[in-house]
DNA sequence: ACACTATACGAACGATCGTGCGTAAAATAC
DNA sequence: GTATTTTACGCACGATCGTTCGTATAGTGT
């Protein structure tokens, strides 16, 4: 029943090659950036290669940022749903994200932070594509903290949508900082932050450890 | 005394015309976006005018920073200065930052915002100039937040620096949703966390009002 | 008066951009 | 076997990029 079709097959796996460096690429320079010219000398293939592969710039930019969402769930997601719903997903979800953000899952920080506030004022599908992705990561955050509240791990009052953002927002500027002045101290901000926040909550102190207990990767790296 | 030389007297208009033109477009495209072409249309003069004004694409985006950063000044750091030192005088700057981003001071939103996010992985003069205006931004809060601790208004313990990371975070946040989703919401989200935030620092709730009493702003517009 | 400096433009440079065309090779369909 | 589809490349197109050159104009010096 899955017959494979071996052209299409081989041109999928070219499409995976080619866009595992257009996402490295523009989480550096930009989905404007990218350069057809460019991420053909990367990926070692002609310029009428990628063309062909992916027809026009603007669904190169798409492909590119399908590929980013599925590293992404990757590297933050997929890790905290071993976690069971809950606060402790919650927590897990916000470390990973971190390690994400200080490990440069993506060469140039966030992929998704970069392309939000590159396309933020540009309006178009693939500005479209980005404020999508961005809404769903937040709505995954938001729904994760809802579990915990429907759970009695946070208050019944706490408004899951303030958090979220909250936490995002922090997030987010830890990943700006860190590669603006090559420093991972603002992750310990961030941190820091977070778990006070989460303690002001309500949250039980123990479950806040995998957050609370990394102070120190300030001192290690610089 | 201030003989003032006619032909630089006329570069110089030029050059502020020019630039009122380059950060606005820059806001939006980012100032490696920026083009001298397009820079020039806008601004109606010829392509190699632009050029003999700047030299070099460099030393443009060079310039426009300082403009950007001379706007910003007048739109944030001025308004917030006819305050007395102390917690007033912070609240005026949250309050005048967001007015700055809502109002769209730059079309494209905040400009260091999108500039930092946009060359924080590209190594450069470029970048540096915009890290250390974006430095110099943090350490105004961070030191507006201390003379508040100074006078007794905010506990002796508390942290500035921490204080003045997680506000940039929650500003800069709010404004790429805002210009991400065409809504004012998240200025509601930032303005709620930052009063709460000052709350359980030890802030007077009254000397806040100018932070907490403009939630509605979220439903007067979408 | 003359030399000098700064602004402003038109024109052109080589380089790179995104895209289309023609062709060849590989895989499928009949 | 002969069509057809998909990948992959070389090549060239028009457009735009940043920059440079020559020239004209306005203002400053002596």
């Amino acid at each position: 029943m899955t017959e494979i079709d071996g052209r299409k097959a081989r041109g999928d796996a070219s499409r995976r090659l080619v866009l595992a460096s257009a996402v490295d690429l523009a989480s550096i320079d930009g989905l404007d950036g990218l350069t057809i010219g460019q991420l053909a000398a990367a990926a070692s293939v002609s310029k009428s290669g990628v063309a062909t592969l992916f027809g026009t710039k603007q669904r190169l930019q798409l492909a590119t940022v399908d590929a980013a969402a599925q590293r992404f769930r990757e590297a933050v997601l997929e890790p905290a749903r071993v976690e069971p719903r809950g606060i402790r997903r919650v927590v897990v979800l916000l470390d990973r994200w971190i390690a994400y953000s200080r490990d440069r899952v993506f060469p140039g920080g966030c992929f998704f932070a970069s392309a939000a506030v590159e396309l933020d004022a540009k309006p178009g599908p693939v500005r479209d594509a980005v404020a999508q992705a961005f809404q769903s990561w937040n709505d995954y955050v938001r729904v994760a903290i809802g579990y915990a509240i429907d759970q009695g791990q946070l208050p019944p009052g706490t408004d899951a949508a303030q958090l979220a953002f909250e936490f995002i927002a922090l997030l987010d500027g830890a990943n700006t900082r860190s590669l603006l002045h090559d420093s991972n101290e603002p992750y310990m901000f961030t941190r820091r932050a977070m778990v006070a926040r989460l303690l002001a909550a309500g949250a039980d102190p123990e479950v806040l450890r995998p957050l609370a207990d990394v102070d120190d990767e300030a001192l290690a790296a610089r």
